[in-house]
DNA sequence: ATATGTGCAAATTCTTTGCATTAGA
DNA sequence: TCTAATGCAAAGAATTTGCACATAT
């Protein structure tokens, strides 16, 4: 019952889990060592992360990156887990908290991610209501270059 | 100097044209025919469009669709298109106007596309700008059910 | 016991690239 | 003329699918 299995688990985070597999469960899906391996790594490490990212993640050899493929299916269709488009051709995934949405401060240079806590597309979202559609959701995503990068380029005398 | 290839050309729109055409050539680019069919497209017809749909509304055999991919390219450098990204694995492009950019809300069951001209993020980027990005940009897309597609999707007793 | 999940290989989809040829400035 | 643009074919990258085998419930 008592974990120790892993390094840095804390005690939330394990609660996370647990109500995450019940999820899984509840659902109709089977708790397998990729699924909950998957659900470790996401509630644990921070940032969206892409199928290849979460595989390497991954305790080497425990399964092929096409699971992580179908098994983030599975954590997406119960909205443990959301997708992130980054523009750039591949989609990187996080734990869903359930709390309130946030979003991401891309840096075009450097892929670096910063979580923006607010969301200023409340109001947007009640607005397209009243326009007629219904289950609205929306996307965004920020894209600058952050403050390191912009040093890094103002050093070198290249230009 | 007056111009009738086309049924529905308004002069607006050749103003437009011109307007895109001079751009490409002071950015060093060459106006070609597949361009300046392209470019023609973009102006007349609403809504953003993916590559392929764009090679088929060209006038038959006029380019290859990898012209169309590498001519986009250039408009997109050069401002002239925009690249949207509605998180289904196929990019549309649309003209940019360069009035206020606007945003997107696309119907999930049938993919219809209805701008909205509010644009919400000014605020957010200003914010995002004292974070100390610069150069901030960002995508916003809208998602939801249509009134057509609730109303279809009343009426059938299938459920 | 049995349906769901997995591994491996191969297919799909969208987009990009290499290279010889064509054509715009 | 001389470099940029094009066509065709082929490569690439990310993701999905088919099918036999393994495994959670």
């Amino acid at each position: 019952m008592h974990s120790h299995d892993h390094a840095s688990s804390s005690e939330e985070e394990n609660v996370r889990l647990e109500r995450a597999l019940e999820v899984l469960r509840s659902a109709g899906h089977r708790i397998t060592s990729p699924r909950k391996a998957l659900l470790k790594v996401l509630i644990q490490e921070h940032g969206p992360f892409s199928a290849e990212e979460l595989h390497r993640m991954l305790p080497a050899g425990l399964c092929d990156p096409v699971t992580v493929y179908r098994s983030i299916g599975a954590l997406e269709e119960t909205n443990l887990v959301r997708r992130c488009d980054f523009g750039d051709g591949t989609y990187r995934y996080e734990f869903n908290t359930g709390e309130h949405h946030h979003h991401h401060i891309i840096c075009r240079q450097c892929s670096s991610v910063r979580n923006l806590e607010v969301c200023f597309a409340d109001g947007l979202e009640r607005l397209v209501r009243q326009m007629g559609y219904a289950n609205v959701t929306h996307t965004l995503e920020i894209f600058g270059t952050c403050v390191a990068c912009q040093e890094r380029r103002a050093e070198p005398a290249t230009e």
